[in-house]
DNA sequence: TGTACATCAGTGAACGCGCGTTCACTGATGTAC
DNA sequence: TGTACATCAGTGAACGCGCGTTCACTGATGTAC
């Protein structure tokens, strides 16, 4: 069945909403999205936009999941433009490279799912969580297959990270102290990651203004040289 | 001369107006931050709040210059506890401890200076940057310190990151290659330091609800391993 | 000590604004016979 | 092919709300003689 005329439109202004959305976070911010503002910059009412969303919440919600989508797409066709066995260092440095440029590309996207919460709304967890793992699936993925190949340095990352009995390591099903580790070491890159781009983003890092990048490829060659092992 | 009961109370209050705005930005985040709200919060009329401050802005960059202050200051504080010469290293570390101590203490003061951008507000950079400057100081003079010793490893710093001729170093008067690579390595230090805090204090480093210290004191020791050379 | 005056912090009403959301509606589009 | 009906996306008015800022004012406090 093709969708009638109506369910076309439907789709199509449901969109629209979204980029009318989007084009107002990147001039003020997330939390001055306003319904009425986007009705304004699309020709319709205000109450149209009921048709398509809930209320301003669920909006946000769609902004926020589209927007982790996006960003983990990147990351994952980034890492698989090097999909031979012995590319494996590459394919991290890759989607290293993709987070940074996505972040670039999309400053207000990444601050709106990793910068400072939306006042006044409250992210529905539960079906956040899944798409902020997978935004995040192209980094892990690359750090198990190195584990695979043995080629983590296991003995790098500081115990204390590897102990079970936090939220986190309660949601990964039968994991042992090896596989704590290499989500451990995931997030301690994302952290050091997410550390120099949110500066960039923000126009906070003062020195770089034309090198972020050389900053960054340092960064990674650093958790490289720190914590994987030569082939 | 000493104060007037009208000054006094004129200096009460305008301490009692930024308290109150404290108490607001810690609930709902600076964005939401109103001066009728304060008003109501201490019984007095919005308009009252003029008589301290010019304009909402106004008080914004008090509350900014008040938290990038007490920021310098608590780390400044921990640095001085290890004033003898052979404990640079020290004070580099009990700097960093401070650093992240403050943001946990402080997650809303923290997220003001070095968050998104609040929206609408337009910082007065002339003003704020002296302040932001010795808000990292701290970490700067231990570094330099070191420098002067010959501890910090000059190899370890990329040299893209060294070069004059950005808006940065431009501040710093009669830099040399050497000065400017201190500062490169501080300015990476502060990206990673940020990057974990940031994430910590929004709640988004899952693994390690109870373990943020010890994945902070690992990259605390990673940085003195990977740029400081033994005494 | 007492009186007249000046100061000025805080008031309360008003301005014009924008917001999310509801609700009965209308009118174009699509369907059934 | 033509007519009667159903659907439902979008409208426009209205709700109650909060906001920053202005302005003429008032009344307590402090000062000068």
């Amino acid at each position: 069945m093709t969708p009638s005329r109506q369910e076309e439109q439907r789709g199509n202004l449901g969109e629209a909403i979204k980029e009318a959305a989007w084009e107002q976070i990147a001039e003020a911010g997330a939390s001055s999205l306003s319904l009425r503002a986007i009705g304004r910059a699309l020709g319709i009412t205000a109450p149209a936009i009921y048709n398509y969303y809930e209320d301003r919440d669920a909006l946000v919600t769609a902004l926020v999941i589209d927007a982790f989508n996006s960003f983990g797409d990147r990351q994952l066709a980034a890492r698989d433009e090097f999909p031979g066995p012995g590319q494996e260092l590459e394919r991290l440095r890759a989607t290293g490279l993709a987070y940074r440029q996505w972040a670039l590309d999309h400053p207000h996207r990444y601050l709106l799912i990793f910068g400072n919460p939306v006042p006044g709304y409250q992210p529905p967890m539960q079906e956040l969580l899944p798409v902020m793992m997978r935004s995040l699936s192209a980094l892990t993925g690359c750090i198990s297959e190195l584990h695979a190949l043995g080629r983590i340095d296991l003995t790098a990352i500081p115990r204390p990270l590897c102990e079970p009995g936090n939220r986190f390591f309660a949601m990964l099903e039968p994991a042992d102290d090896e596989a704590r580790a290499v989500y451990a070491l995931a997030m301690l890159i994302w952290s050091r990651v997410h550390g120099q781009v949110s500066l960039e983003i923000t126009g906070q890092l003062p020195p770089f203004p034309g090198n972020g990048a050389a900053l960054y490829e340092f960064e990674l060659d650093s958790i490289a040289r720190q914590f994987i092992l030569p082939n």
